[in-house]
DNA sequence: AATAATATGTCAGTGTTGTTGACATATATG
DNA sequence: CATATATGTCAACAACACTGACATATTATT
């Protein structure tokens, strides 16, 4: 295999004080990192059957217990239709389960079963290793900055708590 | 739309200095500032007929020109035909062109064209203006932690130059 | 009470992008 | 000459996103 060459770009913007270059590496490892942070859990999720997609609901509905379908929706940003394949198959399966609204009865709270704790404590369990392992070796300034840069690139704010 | 409740972890770990919370805050982050990187760049991609995949290829042959196939390959852990489906698409519509080796005539080393490298600019448009905002209001400590970090969570590094 | 809006669910159809396994060609290496 | 490598291509398949239509239950509005 031979060495990759990388490109030089020309003309650099010089208006920001971060160059071509330097945007450039940062997009590069974003992907990287994103890459290598879902590649474990694949390999786990097709055992079950499930895909990427089931690990993202398993993720939000252990996150934030009793958030609603449309809250998963806003979250996601995806079709109800994309939605509902995933999500009633980890009904039907077992791994989340759905109460009736009090306040509107039409809501859906989505919450993880037993079984879905495990398996979300399975499929994180990579990832979690990951970020303990980044986090702890690159300390406590460099997190800072990491999740003050990651909030900055996200568009909006879900109405999240915390 | 009510506001979501987030999860109370009972036990934490401890043993790392970064509990529960500060880690499933992280992977919650990074899942949102990968899905809003994408968003803007995808709408692009559907008026050409392209999808994701295409621009990973136009990404990458742009940062990387004279990058051989397998090179290609080994960066985004994809298969054979997967990548063979949307290059020679990207070939065969102007935008990536091959030269035969000259060390070993087997490869083909990929390049932009002039019309590859205009997508390149207006897929990434967006995705710059992200970064370079998100930089430049964050401070170059918070860039430095954000780098190092995200270097820390890739797996191993492929092969590239710089 | 009637009407409209909302939350959810489901149908059929379509497209992108990933997979596997098999096979082919050109070229390089032993 | 035999084997390995780099690339390309075929068919078939699965996951998961999309659209648009439609249905039901419930809540909000007039």
């Amino acid at each position: 295999m031979d060495k990759i060459r990388k490109d030089d770009p020309a003309q650099e913007t010089g208006d920001s004080g971060f160059g071509e270059e330097e945007l450039r590496r940062g997009m590069e490892r974003l992907f990287f990192a994103y890459r290598d942070f879902i590649a474990q859990p694949d390999e786990i999720l097709r055992t079950y059957g499930f895909g990427r997609a089931h690990h993202r609901v398993i993720f939000f509905v252990g996150r934030y217990p009793s958030m609603t379908v449309s809250q998963l929706l806003e979250i996601l940003q995806i079709t109800k239709q994309s939605l509902s394949r995933v999500l009633s198959q980890l009904i039907r399966e077992g791994f989340v389960e759905q109460q009736q609204g009090v306040d509107d009865r039409r809501q859906r709270h989505l919450y993880l079963t037993e079984k879905g704790r495990k398996l979300e404590q399975e499929l994180s369990a990579d990832q979690r290793l990951r970020f303990e392992r980044a986090f702890q070796d690159a300390g406590p300034d460099a997190v800072d900055g990491f999740m003050d840069v990651l909030q900055r690139m996200i568009s909006r704010h879900p109405p999240l708590a915390g």
